[in-house]
Formats: C-alpha cells, structure tokens, sequence
DNA sequence: TATTGTGTATCATAATATGATATGCGGTCA
DNA sequence: TGACCGCATATCATATTATGATACACAATA
C-alpha cells in the first residue's frame, strides 16, 4: 500500500475508511472476500480492519451469514453533519412549510466539488427510493440544483465548470451537450432560477433556486420534482417558482457561512 | 491506548473512528486541541489522525480558523445505510402516504441495543430541530415507540429491559419511575399500540406501533408526534391510531429479516 | 515587546500492523 | 459417504509503521 507521504498520514485508518466506502447503493451487505475485492486491500488486512470496524459498532456483521452492513452508527454521523452544517437549522422549517404548501417534494442540495448532494429532502408523494433518501451524489452539471448555483458563479467559473466538471447520462434524455448545459445555465443567471427535464428520471422536471451566501456566490440551492405529466411549463412557473424563490431568498440573509466548495475545505489530492 | 486484546483489532483504525465520534449536537466544530481532548488521545496522535481523516475527505477544515468539522462524506455513509436496510425501502413510501394522510410528523425507528434511532423522518409541522433530522438516539424506555417495540417481546425480556434499560430525564415530567414504565408497556401488550406523553418535550404526544418483524418480534415502529394542545386522548385513538396501525401492517409483512437487537449482531464489549 | 495559546513539523525508537501460512467449517458434487 | 471447494478464522516472525516528545511557527493578547 503506498504510503501518501509520509509521517502525517495513517494508513491504517485510510484503509478502514476505505472499507466503509465500500458500500453503496449495489453493495448493500458484503463478505469479507468481497470486502477485501473492493476495497483493494489484501485478506489479512481487510479481515484485521472488518473485525475491528464491528468490535467498535461501525459494522453489524450477521451472525449466520458472516456477511457484513453497515450500522446504525452510519446514522449518528449523519446526525452529527446535520448539527454542525449551519445552512440545515435556518433551512429545515422552511422547507418544511414549502412543502406542506406545495404539496410536492421539497430538497436542499449543496455545492459538493463538481456535484451537488442532497442534504434534507421531504418527499410529499411516493417516488422512486433514491429520491427519498439523503447523501445521495450527482454531478452538479446534470441538475437543476447544480445549474442554479453556478449562475451565481463569476462568468470565467461558469465557463471553467461546464467545460470540466462531470457529466453522467441517466436517462436517454441526459444533456450530454455541454453547449446546451451552458445555455441553460446561461438562461439561469438571467431568470434566478433553473429548471431541467428528465435529467436524471423520464418525465421528472427539476425546478432550483439558489440560496446565496457569501459573497453573492451560491453553495447551496432549493429544489422541487414533479412529474412532467401534471405540471407544464407555466403551470411550474406561476405555482411553484414564486413559492420557491420566497424560501430560498427568506433563507440566504441568515445564512453567512460559506463552506463545502470542495476547493478549499478539501484536502487531499 | 490499551490495546483491545490483540492481533486482529487495529488501534490506528478505532482511535480514527473515536474522531468522528467527538462529534455531536453539542461540538459542531472542534480545534486540534479539543479534538484531542474529547477523544483522549495526544496533541500528536490527533494530529495525525485528524489530517489523515481530512485527506481523505472525511473531515472538512476551515483555512481561517483551522477547526475540524462533519464533511459531507458523512452524509454519503447515511445514503449508503438506507439502501442497506431491508426496512427502509418497504417502508418508505407507505410512509410518506400516512405523513400526507395525518397531517403531522410520522418516524419510522428501529430498535438499537437498548436506545432506539431515527432512521426516517416525515416533518409536516416545524418543531425544534432534533426532531427533524434523523440518526438522533434515545433511550427506548423513554419513548413509546421503544415501549411498543418491547410489547412484542416475551415477557421475561420485557421484564429484563424495563428493570436494566437506562433512563434519561428530558423534561420534568418525563418518567422516571419504572413501575410506571412497565404499566405502560403492558398496556402496549394489550392494546398493541404505545402512547407516551412529554417524556421528551412539554405537551408532546408521542404515538407508536410496532413494526412485527421475525418470530413475531418488532424491531422498529412506526411514530407520530403530536401536540397535546391540539389533540386529545380520544382524537389521538380515532383519527391517528387506526392509520398508523394500518401502516404498520401493512410494513409488517413485507419485512422478514431481523436486525440490529443489539445482541446478536454487535461485537466487542 | 513579551507571552500565551495555538497549529505545524521533525525524528529516533519500539511498538504495531503486516501478510504468508495454517486451520476450521459448511456447503456441493460425484 | 468422502473428497473437495470456498470462505472465514487463527497464528506468528518480521520490519514497516505509528508513536509522542520535542522544537518551531504563528497569531492574538496583554
């Protein structure tokens, strides 16, 4: 295992975080073998680093299959993010009501590096899992959340990140057209808002808007889903995006703090 | 550090993970020193620990004022928790049905040792911060949906927990009196539901149903909370209960598998 | 300017993690 | 039934790796 430098650096624990990020939506339990396959690590090592992730309740091992999972305590570190992230407590009774009065699912999305990631969501109507649940990571440029915060962008960033940042196709009717990605980013610094269809879900439209923090610059957006079937442009227009720019606007004076543009709070390479 | 026997636990890994855990409600952001402080461990280990948690991207740093906090990584572990679980996804949607149907908050937890945990939250109504975001612990004595959960457990363990469980005083009218407790318990028995009032805020109902899971014993429940101004006992048992038992059983069926009594499937001591 | 409380860097030492190897255990197939 | 295979688990000598005392840097305060 190369060592990252040296004397400041300990792999054992990198190797143990390595572990955890194992798991994922298509690996929800694994074996050690499987364990030690993805994570790159050799049998000994990955047995050693398992055993000692479920001796301190960070892995639930079941007793009959020896198949590992991860814990409740995955949860309390969400637990512990939410305290210290100081946009979700001004955010979270807004939303709230936003949802309540929209009737349709309601998301925070913050600036993650080039994606965007959902921090609270509050589904008002059944939808597929993944839109459900928190912590869920996708390219910044593939959604609506993503575009609004980069309108607030200075012009050369905007350029700099449609040029670079990660595209993903989910569906058949993913932007893969980095040219059409500008535009409507573009059309976003205009309007104050963004809006993409089918991005990530067929007949899925994504409605964002961008909750300004320091400095005028965005890491942070409000997002809403609802189905192409019900909603058309302008039904979208007069019935949800004022509501929507109210909440996100009654949430950007309060909030000062930037964090989590993955430029300088990150380390690493 | 005491080393936890030997050879096959690695103290580089748990002391890493001790990090994490010196985050909480109460310590958003902590400082080197701090850091060192809550985790026992010396200014060198903790430095080392800390920057390799930070390359890694498990911990964000603040160039200013260089305190440590949560990264979003820890959100990333939560979504990667969700898929795992068996319950989550069969319960989702049939929660997010009752939430619209009541009109008020609705939890579905799970049974963690002898605390139960938040793993999904429906806020309709702002309340104070901890009750909307998931992964919060708490005693299950203290709560009605660990009572209703114990209610499905043979008798001699029911009469374990209420006499072994800890207890914690939120609120001057929460119960301390473990007669009083175990009454409550027995009255979930019979009436397959548990209802427990101001045990963690003044005027708080808290209405739970059991989750029935394998062999007939529940390891989750499904919980709403309600305000005591705004409901009665008897609105509570005709408005609310009948829903949230329906939910319940309908979640009941489709869930086999057990998970997380805390005694099985936990290691180390 | 001196001082205190921080964060950061260095380094010789030995304690700790390493990973090859051996054992145990439960299935499956002939 | 017996041999086999896959996987989890245990062992142990070795040197790689983490250790923590110490020294330095820097900012805020007095």
């Amino acid at each position: 295992m190369k060592q990252k430098q040296n004397t400041l650096y300990v792999a054992s624990l990198a190797k143990g975080l390595r572990l955890l990020q194992a798991f994922d939506e298509r690996h929800t339990d694994l074996s050690l073998l499987e364990l030690a396959q993805r994570s790159g690590l050799d049998k000994s090592a990955t047995q050693r680093l398992a055993n000692t992730l479920h001796m301190e309740g960070m892995l639930d091992k079941d007793p009959d299959t020896r198949r590992f999972r991860p814990s409740h305590a995955w949860l309390e570190l969400a637990y512990a993010y939410y305290w210290s992230d100081p946009l979700v407590g001004q955010a979270i009774p807004k939303l709230i009501d936003l949802a309540q009065d929209l009737g349709e699912t309601v998301n925070l999305t913050e600036l993650s590096g080039d994606h965007i990631i959902y921090v609270s969501r509050l589904p008002c109507k059944r939808t597929y899992f993944a839109a459900t649940i928190i912590g869920r990571r996708l390219p910044a440029l593939s959604t609506s959340a993503g575009r609004a915060m980069l309108s607030t962008f200075p012009e050369a960033e905007r350029a700099a990140a449609v040029e670079n940042w990660p595209i993903k196709k989910f569906t058949p009717s993913t932007t893969t057209d980095r040219a059409k990605i500008r535009d409507s980013i573009e059309q976003a610094v205009v309007d104050g808002f963004a809006i993409s269809t089918g991005q990530m879900i067929l007949n899925e439209v994504g409605i964002a808007t961008p909750i300004i923090g320091h400095g005028g610059r965005a890491f942070a957006a409000v997002q809403c889903s609802v189905s192409a079937h019900t909603y058309t442009r302008e039904k979208i227009e007069t019935e949800i995006l004022p509501k929507l720019q109210d909440t996100a606007n009654a949430i950007s004076p309060s909030f000062q703090q930037q964090r989590g543009n993955g430029i300088s709070l990150q380390g690493g390479a």
